[in-house]
DNA sequence: CGCCAATTGTCTACTAGGAAACAAAATGAT
DNA sequence: ATCATTTTGTTTCCTAGTAGACAATTGGCG
């Protein structure tokens, strides 16, 4: 009954918040370890990612898609526009919001920083086989109402 | 190929750990939902979890275990011990370490935030059948290589 | 024994992220 | 038109969590 060097997890085994949440932090442990001193954390590479897929997103559709505070967002965005990777661009028809797109600078640096975690955020960790990888990746779609990616996605 | 209020999530769709970072969000409001204003966060509620079901653990196993960094964990169980909630021992056989078990205070107080959360924690979300439920918890653990619970898991 | 390396908890800074209040702009009701 | 309400981005302050250096302890090894 006493603590072995590998705990039970008890009630945390059968609770989706917390394995969802060690999950994630494994999966960033691996991210860390294939961008050595990383010039962008999961969170800034989420939101390149989004700004890449979708040229004149707003900021606000952006911090709900990505489930950032628009506080947060704010201070992100404006850093992304003073290293120039992003451009911002006032609508006509709402002069409230800002329309983000990736410059040319943004493209490379995005391209550079995938280019070295690509390979451990799509392919398949080593405790899952690939069926398990995809059926997981599926079920974590569905419970976040995300649509599946198209067949032919850029690597 | 504007930017609609549904954007295109693109790469994040497919990659593994940022479907992790969003679905763990997305947890996390529910679980606060079900806590109005909450006496512990997941972090800490996962501590008094696993401390509960490992009476005497150390707080370099504990801090292993859940991937919180020591001098954070150093932290909460320091404000843990303050407000009575653990009791902190220095065993006889190696005086570096710390072991830690939950006082009387610490399971009433785990017990009753824990009534509060446990539901929206063990059961089923919205968007996922059971089967898919078990199913996601099931691969989660075998990503993070956790035993499964035993079949007669207190509620 | 004495010395060197690894481990454990802690401390001091620092970063990521959130809560609440706010101004400007849009929207809706009358 | 006018006024209240909502939305959008921002600002200030605060919390959760990390990075790196540190002293104390342990274990190995001559």
């Amino acid at each position: 009954m006493a603590a072995p060097d590998q705990p039970i997890f008890g009630a945390l085994a059968e609770s989706l918040g917390f394995l969802l949440r060690l999950a994630q932090l494994q999966a960033f442990d691996e991210y860390f370890s294939a961008e050595g001193s990383p010039e962008h954390g999961p969170g800034e590479m989420s939101i390149l990612l989004m700004i890449d897929a979708n040229p004149m997103i707003r900021q606000g559709v952006l911090a709900r898609a990505l489930r950032i505070k628009r506080a947060h967002m704010t201070k992100i965005i404006q850093s992304f526009d003073r290293a120039g990777l992003v451009q911002t661009s006032v609508p006509a028809d709402d002069r409230r919001s800002l329309e983000l797109t990736l410059t040319p600078a943004g493209k490379d640096r995005l391209a550079r920083v995938w280019d070295r975690v690509s390979l451990n955020e799509l392919g398949r960790p080593g405790n899952l086989t690939q069926r398990e990888t995809d059926t997981l990746k599926r079920l974590l779609r569905k419970y976040l109402s995300i649509a599946a990616p198209a067949e032919g996605a850029d690597a």
